[in-house]
DNA sequence: GCTTACCGTTAGTAGTAACTTACGGTTGGC
DNA sequence: GCCAACCGTAAGTTACTACTAACGGTAAGC
C-alpha cells in the first residue's frame, strides 16, 4: 500500500497526525483511539511499509515517529500537481483573452 | 469521499494526472484506461465530489479539467504535517545533543 | 425524424480492507 | 522464577469499493 492509500483511511490519518507531533507508543495511541491495539498496530504496519513512520524499542514498549522520508515522496507529487494544475488554468485563461 | 480517498485508487490518480495535464473528456480517458467508460464516469464523479476536478458541457461530450481549490486543501494539511514531522524531528536531534 | 456519438446511473458481483478476538512472544520488576 | 505490561500476528467476520453489463437520456449530423 503506498502512502495515499495508508492516510486514506481516517483513523490511519489520525494515527499519523498522532504520532507526527511527537512520538508515541502503541498503547498510548489505542487509549486515545476508538478501535482496539491490535488495529493500531496493523495500521501502524501500513504507515511504516509505506515509509511514514519508524519505531524503535523502548523496554517492552515501541515508540512510534513520523519519517519524513515518506512524506517527502508524497509532498513532491502532490507540489507536480499544483504546478500542472496552474500552467493548465493559466493556459485557458489565456485562450480565453485571446478570443476576447 | 475526502481527497485523501479519492486519490488513493491507482485507476482515480492516473485519470487525475493525465486531466491535470490538459482538459478531456471521457471517452478519451476511458480510451487510454484499462477500464469502461463507465468506470471512469464514476470515478469523474469522485474527484467532483471531492473538489478536484470541474466538467463543462460541449456538445455531447463532457470536459473535465483539473481544479486547484480541492489540491489546495491538500496541499496545505501535508504541509502541516511537514512542518510538524521536521519540528518533531529538530526537537529529537536537540536532545540527542544535550546527552552528548 | 432517424441514427450516431457521448454520457450518467443503476443493479449486481467479486475482491479487499478494517476490525475484533484469541494467542504467543519479549522485556522489566519483585 | 514468576507475574505484569506491552506488543505483533493469525483467523474470522463485516462492510465497503471498484468493476461490468444494461439501460435511458441528450446533443449533433444527415
Amino acid at each position: 500500500m503506498d502512502g495515499w492509500a495508508a492516510l486514506a483511511d481516517p483513523t490511519r490519518r489520525t494515527i499519523f497526525e498522532l504520532v507526527v507531533t511527537r512520538p508515541r507508543a502503541v498503547v498510548e495511541l489505542a487509549a486515545v483511539l476508538p478501535v482496539t491495539r491490535p488495529a493500531v498496530s496493523q495500521h501502524l504496519k501500513i504507515l511504516k511499509t509505506a515509509g511514514l513512520v519508524r519505531d524503535r524499542a523502548e523496554g517492552t514498549r515501541r515508540i512510534y515517529r513520523a519519517d519524513p522520508d515518506g512524506l517527502r515522496e508524497l509532498r513532491a507529487q502532490l507540489d507536480r500537481f499544483w504546478n500542472e494544475a496552474l500552467a493548465n488554468f493559466k493556459e485557458l485563461v489565456e485562450q480565453a483573452e485571446e478570443e476576447a
